[in-house]
DNA sequence: ATAATAACGAGA
DNA sequence: CTCGTTATTATC
């Protein structure tokens, strides 16, 4: 049933009037009354009886292709129940919205729907045959050949073997290749593949890497940003199984696939991969759950490490793929860490871009070698940098003249370039004492650093425009994190500047996000051995600052996993948060029949006159937890209380 | 939303 | 005890 009230999250039983008989198969949406009106649902399986009494008529089906496939049905359940939410909700999310024409586009083309797209088992015992048979060929591992345990995994993928990893990807390493390896291995062994990548740049460049693979007409890339209608038509495309391979976004976390054997995703500590609606999954999750249920190979990669990845590992769930500490070492480029830099702006061209002096001179001399310079500055308002409220001049750090920031309303300002706090400020110009929040974002930066190098072209991507590369040469590129376009023969020298905005956010995975970002920016400059140069504005002694030069997030992983098992934070625990009006939130509580182990935790203010409360339990109590607040909300609903209270599962934010 | 149903209380 | 009204609850 299409209503999302959690008291009514369960099947109804329909009769089948004879002329829908033949259109009333599993997985097509239909039309019902229930209570009085009509209302979407979903046709989940015909039965010869029903245990209730007095059964209403089908009232129509809205379409006849079944695009709810067996298995998302049941991953759909599955997540629903992970995340204490209604099928009905991941139902949403999983088939996207009906779009006529482009369904009778895809159907008039194709043979109509035939059930045997369902008749996943015996294509599974199809291909698994011809593996024995020793019929599908070995693909090349080609880069997969740096990881001692990379062939080995291609090989499985092609042996239909439920394989499970965690990849730790090289810097300069081309990801999108090595994915589109892994598909056309599972592929050259007659099963299809789901990847997930956070954004669309990621997208088009897998989307390219898999057509230099698989060729055209192979796969189908599926994304919300592509419009309803592409959208529907990708869809339906990997639906009806005239494609096996589909790679999107998080919308393509729940695309049918037939014969799924393999489940990827990209980064996956992108906080593009959490679901915004209800019930807010995680393609991680949704991904791994799919493994689970279908004994389909899993593929977690990125060259950060997330606590959940460590944890896949240290269970044993996942083997980790990784290259030798030689094979690292050769490829990492030079990396330096400037926390307290004492030739601080001594240099003329340092001081008048105001960097710290090994980021100007470690810029200077790529530039001079003829190779371009990547600058990662702070997203646009993602930290306000601060100016004087009474004469509006930009509040420098008096030590390095580095612009000052605010890392939240109550904090003390601080220098982004250093990080030493400016405790007791006073404006040069005007003597002000009091601050005033204001922006500075990647295009000062551009220009300030294109005046401390004149001549050098000075090319930005961030928000409102992303590159997707750049070519060879002296340039500066100057990016927010995730938007470091790949430069060609890679980066001369990496400046990672917004080190202490990153590191002082209040969040449980400020370290692990800084580091991710740090990451993947240095990824993109050359090894050492050609020249290429990191230098990261943050005191080496911190942890992050230590994994990125050592380039093991392996090893910080580990290390954030068992802070986290002390702290008892997810993922080392399941929490759940409760946010609502208080007595909302205390009403649901107090009728939530916990597992006894569970801790409540909190209130901790929310947003504007809401309060969120923390539930916590062992790992092992998980589903007990988020069936007993799915049974409160649902008692909730039922009574028609009035005050909503949003349910959410492993947040990505706990504070 | 709405209909069935339980609960309640006043009047016979 | 019955009837009429109101709260409750299930909704095929």
């Amino acid at each position: 049933m299409d209503v999302p009230l959690p008291h009514l999250d369960r099947p109804f039983d329909y009769l089948v009037p004879e002329a829908l008989d033949a259109d009333a198969r599993p997985g097509v949406r239909v039309k019902v009354r229930f209570a009085g009106q009509l209302v979407d649902g979903w046709l989940l399986e015909r039965a010869e009886a029903s245990e209730h009494p007095k059964l209403a008529y089908l009232e129509k089906v809205v379409s006849p292709v079944p695009v709810l496939s067996p298995e998302v049905a049941r991953l759909a359940r599955a997540v629903a129940d992970r995340y204490a939410g209604s099928l009905a909700d991941v139902l949403r999310l999983a088939v996207p919205p009906r779009h006529a024409r482009a369904e009778k586009a895809v159907t008039a083309a194709d043979a109509p729907p035939s059930a045997d797209a369902d008749a996943d088992a015996d294509a599974d015992a199809d291909a698994d045959a011809d593996a024995r048979a020793g019929g599908p060929a070995e693909v090349d591992p080609r880069g997969w050949r740096d990881y001692p345990a990379g062939p080995a995994l291609l090989r499985a993928l092609t042996d239909g073997k439920p394989a499970r990893a965690v990849w730790s990807a090289l810097p300069g390493e081309d990801w999108a290749d090595r994915y589109a390896d892994a598909v056309a291995a599972t592929v050259a062994g007659g099963r299809g593949a789901v990847v997930v990548v956070a954004d669309a740049r990621d997208l088009d460049r897998l989307d390219a890497a898999l057509t230099a693979v698989l060729g055209t007409g192979r796969h189908v890339r599926l994304t919300a940003a592509d419009g309803p209608a592409r959208r529907y038509r990708a869809f339906l495309t990997a639906r009806t199984g005239e494609v096996d391979v589909v790679v999107g976004t998080r919308a393509a976390m729940f695309a049918p696939v037939r014969r799924l054997g393999l489940v990827a995703i990209w980064d996956d500590g992108d906080d593009l991969h959490a679901e915004p609606r209800a019930p807010y999954p995680h393609a991680r999750d949704v991904l791994l759950t799919r493994a689970q249920l279908g004994d389909v190979a899993a593929l977690v990669g990125g060259y950060a490490r997330t606590a959940e990845a460590q944890l896949l590992v240290e269970t044993g769930w996942a083997r980790e793929v990784v290259a030798d500490r030689a094979v690292v070492r050769a490829r990492t480029p030079a990396m330096a860490p400037t926390g307290d830099d004492p030739q601080l702006a001594r240099d003329p061209g340092a001081a008048s871009a105001r960097l710290p002096s090994l980021a100007w001179t470690t810029a200077r001399d790529a530039l001079r070698a003829d190779l371009p310079v990547l600058v990662q500055v702070p997203r646009r308002g993602y930290v306000p940098s601060v100016a004087c409220a009474d004469c509006r001049a930009p509040a420098r750090c008096p030590h390095c003249a580095g612009p000052l920031a605010l890392p939240s309303a109550q904090g003390t300002p601080a220098c982004r370039w250093c990080g030493r706090v400016a405790a007791a400020y006073a404006c040069p110009e005007c003597g002000g004492r009091r601050l005033r929040a204001s922006v500075t974002g990647a295009r000062r930066t551009a220009e300030e650093l294109g005046r401390a190098f004149p001549g050098v072209p000075v090319r930005t991507s961030g928000r409102e425009e992303v590159l997707a590369g750049v070519p060879g040469g002296a340039g500066l590129v100057i990016a927010t994190p995730g938007a470091e376009p790949v430069a060609e023969g890679g980066y001369g020298a990496v400046l990672l500047l917004d080190s202490w905005a990153l590191l002082t956010r209040a969040d449980l995975r400020a370290g692990e996000e800084a580091l991710r970002r740090w990451m993947a920016a240095a990824a993109l400059a050359r090894p050492g051995t050609a020249g290429g140069r990191v230098v990261v504005v943050a005191d080496g002694a911190l942890a992050p600052v230590q994994a990125l030069l050592r380039w093991d997030s392996a090893w910080f992983a580990a290390r954030e996993l068992a802070e986290r098992r002390e702290l008892g934070f997810p993922p080392a625990v399941r929490m759940a948060s409760v946010t609502g009006v208080a007595e909302a939130v205390a009403d649901l509580l107090a009728g939530a029949r916990l597992p006894g182990d569970a801790e409540v935790l909190g209130p901790v203010p929310a947003e504007e006159g809401r309060e969120r409360m923390l539930v916590r339990v062992p790992r092992s109590r998980a589903a007990a937890m988020a069936e007993a607040l799915h049974a409160a909300a649902g008692q909730r609903s039922a009574r028609k209380a009035a005050d909503p209270v949003r349910l959410q599962v492993d947040p990505l934010t706990l504070f």
